[in-house]
DNA sequence: TATTGTTATACTCTATAACTATA
DNA sequence: TATAGTTATAGAGTATAACAATA
């Protein structure tokens, strides 16, 4: 049995992009959630209730599309949601299989305070980049994520 | 109830850096696992398997830091490494308390054919930049993570 | 028949606590 | 006393299948 033989054509793992998204969204995660801790509530909830804010009020459906999750996942996340009373459920008065989502007023207040927070922990996250490369890394990310 | 009432410094939830390093690193991870596939490993096997070849043979709990996880979750991954015949487990002869893990010859074959496969995933990952922005892009993440 | 919300269930990934064997 | 490996366990996060209500 050899001892380190280094094969050719095998970067360090700390090269691969595997390795460097999951570790680089797991410091972020750590970020936001210190962030958000004053207001009680997630990442994954600030998310949902900022996608709530985009365009109509949509339905749990059109919620979940907006953040590419499943619609199975957004019913739990709703619950959580509306137990804390951020947002409120009601039946679509045309279509009564859909429930229309909608942040309350305490939910508004939350999601402005959230997102001041959340930037503040994004600006951490990227503090080793210039303003520039922050804004170039941003749209890159865009880039590779696509429309998804 | 106001409708639709967009407030301002709330930017679109696919803007923020927690959306896009989610997704992003969920894409990559689909083009990794169907690129993997014919070699019948994951991407976390490939990436145990990779930090194992850098340096002297580690033991369990360094190859663990190598890859900044848990030494309890590097079990279960050697673990499936060791059935598939890909890496070996030895004392090590001056403190038994220690594994030192090692590729096997398949380990060894195993680890370039499959950094091949995902090299090219990163590739398609990566197709919407310039090759110059994909090495930035890399570089910056580099930075965000740190040395960890 | 198809769609929306829901529930039950299961699977992946991860970490914490406690055990064992060694040091 | 401390460390390396292990096990049991639990908690996120996610998805699939099946059901009820409605279209």
């Amino acid at each position: 049995m050899k001892t380190n033989p280094t094969e050719p054509g095998v970067p360090p793992v700390r090269n691969r992009l595997g390795y460097l998204l999951k570790h680089a969204r797991e410091r972020l995660s750590a970020l936001s959630s210190e962030a958000l801790q004053p207001l009680g509530i997630s990442g994954r909830q600030l998310a949902v209730m900022t996608a709530l804010l985009e365009g109509e009020p949509p339905s749990q459906l059109e919620a979940a599309q907006r953040l590419a999750i499943d619609r199975t996942t957004m019913v739990a996340l709703l619950d959580e949601l509306e137990a804390k009373g951020l947002v409120e459920r009601r039946a679509d008065a045309g279509d009564r299989r859909r429930n229309i989502v909608a942040l309350t007023d305490l939910g508004r207040r939350t999601l402005v305070e959230g997102t001041r927070a959340t930037d503040q922990a994004e600006r951490i996250f990227l503090a080793s980049l210039s303003s520039a490369d922050a804004d170039q890394f941003r749209r890159m990310l865009q880039a590779v994520v696509g429309g998804d």
